[in-house]
DNA sequence: ACTCCGGATTGGAGCGCTCCAATCCAGTAG
DNA sequence: CTACTGGATTGGAGCGCTCCAATCCGGAGT
């Protein structure tokens, strides 16, 4: 910076000035000394601004798994949110680990990200809330009622019991639920599911398979379903990513979909390139809730709110074609 | 960091030590220092770390586009090879736009990380060029010479042989390819049909119609097909997308796939088997070209070579249910 | 008792930038 | 001609850390 200010034939505070755009700079000088950055290759080092600043405009996002569709859309709505902002989003991946997590938040936390947004993240809250104590944090996908932080979510219990409602509706009685083991919201849709199955009358019926959110844990709960002599006629599967298992193993092993077993997944993950899949799930409006999130954060950093702020968007089924009257099935 | 060095009775240094654990501290000092720091709430400030040491243990990653399954395959396989070494991998996302990805780019750049890996990003060459100048550089999914820096991609010729063999090899004389017109690596894809075709003893069936890397194209190709007296017994798609689209509207013209005609995509794209499209198509290898490219960073980050490197990593075909032996149709 | 040694510890000079108070310099009014 | 004004420009003191040369210190060697 020295050099391009001896260069320009300025001071370091005018080379600064011109990249910080001030506005009183006169336009020779100006151009004096983009011109000498051109020349000399010049780049500002955002490291130091940030450090003198003791601000760098810079949110960090950190997902839990990114290779979920459903998470990447509401990244795509945090984006959206944060893009006319002037704020930068910067991503860390968890990969469904809770270490990976911790140390992803902890490395942007130490780059003084000015924001946190943290995407269906595991591992210790209180760990959690020692980040949040010293910056705006969002959680999503994540329950909490601490009043450090914001969160937003899908209210998942009634998602739950739209899924058990829909099937039980149609005739099911013997509805499987293959959960997402430890992740994000696993437990309350696993809740959900057996609250509704209760109010429905089915608690005798109630069978949980321990999984995690995955195409694989599907692809395992449908050979292990398929090993049954007496397999149940309704699954209830904890993601996408599981049914979307589910489904592929399951039509292997000569099960078919809907005739045999209805299926209904949870997120509404899209698959770009092959249209609609035909799995009814439950739609998590991932846009809105990232979108949401950033307006959350947003009103955090320009101090427009200090009360904290727990949002639960709600969910909606989409009846598509794995799901079919129980009777239907058996006639087939 | 002063404070927590005058709490603990100790200098500043041995604070800084102590957070780089440094082996040469006494323990009961390194107690001391630590306890200081917790009861101050003392975290380190890597900003300052990054911006004293010159480097950042932080490598950048942009990403073209994180709702794209493959991108995020290849993700997976950066942070798989990064993860033991030490490097935090940082993410960005382009969002399909070229001027987000240059913002992307220079942000990462800027916050000083030890080195870029972009997959699949768009826009300028030179832009991209003068950023691997002042640190080692990865490209993935992006053809480019440069000496400046290093490149991973998937050997499209390759893949396009893996395709017309499997088809010959099944009987098929007459293999149609569907292109992808300008797109990003559809003349290496056809030039492979082309040449496998010669090389199958073929070159007199060779025949390609334009199209572009969309399901539409493949529509329309499919309109084009069905409106012929005489079928090709083959087509391969430039992409799944088009394979996708071809084969939903040959179905609704009657033809059956594979009875009536064997269909090959390339990319494998489509989320692991969801929907059960049963198309068989040539996989990328997404993991590995990850993996590598993060190899590749690796070995120049520390400095084992200088010389720049262009990979092309060997794809391999997935045999599923659009393709089947040309008697096998023709007695059906 | 004296020197020497090596590990533990420290002070101070940076890293590249911003911020602020101070200064400069027309141009204008008196 | 002088005082005053306000925008353009500047020097220097940080931001929180690391690095290096210098210092301290207790024990070993003579």
């Amino acid at each position: 910076m020295d050099d391009v200010a001896e260069r320009a034939g300025v001071s370091r505070s005018l080379v600064s000035l011109v990249f910080r755009n001030a506005d009183n700079v006169s336009e020779h000088r100006r151009r004096a000394v983009l011109e000498a950055a051109e020349e000399l290759g010049y780049r500002t080092n955002r490291l130091a601004r940030n450090l003198a600043q003791g601000r760098s405009m810079t949110i960090g996002v950190v997902i839990d798994d990114l290779q979920n569709p459903f998470f990447s859309r509401i990244l795509d709505g945090i984006e959206h949110c944060l893009a006319p902002s002037g704020y930068q989003v910067l991503l860390a991946n968890g990969a469904r680990s809770s270490e990976r997590s911790q140390t992803a938040i902890t490395t942007l936390a130490e780059l003084q990200v000015d924001g946190l947004i943290l995407v269906g993240t595991r591992g210790d809250e209180a760990a959690l809330l020692s980040h949040a104590r010293s910056r705006p944090t969002v959680l999503i996908a994540r329950q909490t009622d601490s009043d450090l932080l914001d969160s937003v979510r899908v209210d998942e219990l009634l998602g739950s019991r739209l899924a058990v409602e829909h099937l039980s509706s149609l005739g099911h009685c013997e509805i499987v639920h293959i959960d997402g083991g430890g992740g994000a919201s696993a437990e309350e849709r696993r809740n959900g599911y057996r609250a509704a199955m209760a109010e429905a009358g089915l608690q005798g019926h109630t069978e949980v398979l321990r999984g995690e959110f995955t195409h694989e844990a599907g692809s395992k709960a449908a050979v292990a379903l398929a090993a049954r002599q007496q397999m149940p006629s309704a699954v209830f599967a904890g993601n996408d990513l599981i049914a979307a298992g589910l489904w592929v193993q399951l039509e292997r092993s000569g099960v078919s979909i809907p005739n045999d077993l209805s299926l209904v997944g949870f997120d509404d993950s899209s698959f770009p390139g092959f249209g609609e899949t035909g799995l009814t799930t439950i739609r998590q409006p991932a846009h809105r809730i990232g979108d949401r999130a950033g307006e959350l954060l947003l009103e955090r950093l320009d101090g427009s709110r200090s009360e904290s702020c727990h949002e639960a968007i709600p969910p909606t089924i989409v009846e598509r074609s794995s799901t079919q009257r129980l009777d239907l099935g058996a006639q087939a």
